[in-house]
DNA sequence: TTAATTCCTACTAAAAAGGTAGGAATTGTC
DNA sequence: GACAATTCCTACCTTTTTAGTAGGAATTAA
């Protein structure tokens, strides 16, 4: 399974822009103290929000990073893959040759798995950004 | 996020013993070929098992492992804890004295994080060994 | 021109995952 | 009583992943 700290620090930042879009361009530096993530670190997970379109950027002095589209657009599952992390317990290969254990058909386990990363998955595919910064203000 | 092979292997060789329950105490030898698992891997698996009250052990020739309880009353959630991974996706300290950052007080996602926790602990909650391999005849 | 920024590639340190090695203790079976 | 099958125990190890760091090039507002 994976969703460790980039996801997390993606979704961070992602809702950082979001909350402060108002204010043009936000920069890496910004995010980075305000969210207290390295910013090399940072700049190695906006290229890949950049290419997955989640984020445009404006290089030069006063650049930054804006979101590609509003909030309300953009689902947690949309960043959470773009920066690589799949949510998915199974090593079972997909069920065309063999079976889960290089064995019989499936592994014993392998609805359960299954059902769990459908639940997660489902999870992510609700929640947009925007319900992020609205609990945020609580 | 700790669920890796090691949560996996677990419940597959709860599985395993449920399902062949019937035949007296089951080797790990058997576990090992039928759900190709290295047997000295199972061994410190089945180490912490036991010590969860999960399964009994007999030693010496013709022994092995039987379920503590039946499979009716062992949840997932009892097999993923007591082989010490917990579904757990923040860094973020308990809301004592810090925030989640060291900065403010909680970081934005925190209630993600918390939601997703909750949802993946409440699957596994619900899903009893029984249920496993219940479906696993299908 | 300069400072602030994104962009890019490569390297690295620490931790975790997923084992292996080797042997001691126990017990049913011949 | 020997032996083979097993659990039990401790220590080590190898590979992969994580979470960075380093160093600099390209771009652009002021």
């Amino acid at each position: 399974m994976k969703l460790t700290s980039k996801g997390r620090y993606a979704v961070m930042a992602m809702a950082d822009l979001a909350l402060f879009k108002d204010n043009g361009p936000t920069s890496l530096t910004d995010i980075s103290l305000r969210q207290n993530i390295s910013l090399p670190y940072l700049e190695q997970i906006f290229i890949k929000l950049k290419n997955n379109n989640l984020v445009k950027s404006t290089r030069g002095a006063k650049g930054g990073y804006v979101l590609d589209k509003s909030a309300h657009d953009i689902k947690i599952s949309n960043i959470i893959s773009a920066v690589d992390e799949e949510v998915k317990m199974l090593n079972c290969k997909k069920e065309s040759k063999k079976g889960c254990n290089n064995k019989s058909t499936k592994c014993i386990t392998h609805n359960l798995w299954d059902q769990l990363d459908q639940h997660i998955n489902n999870f992510f595919e609700k929640v947009k950004l925007q319900d992020l910064i609205k609990k945020n203000s609580n």
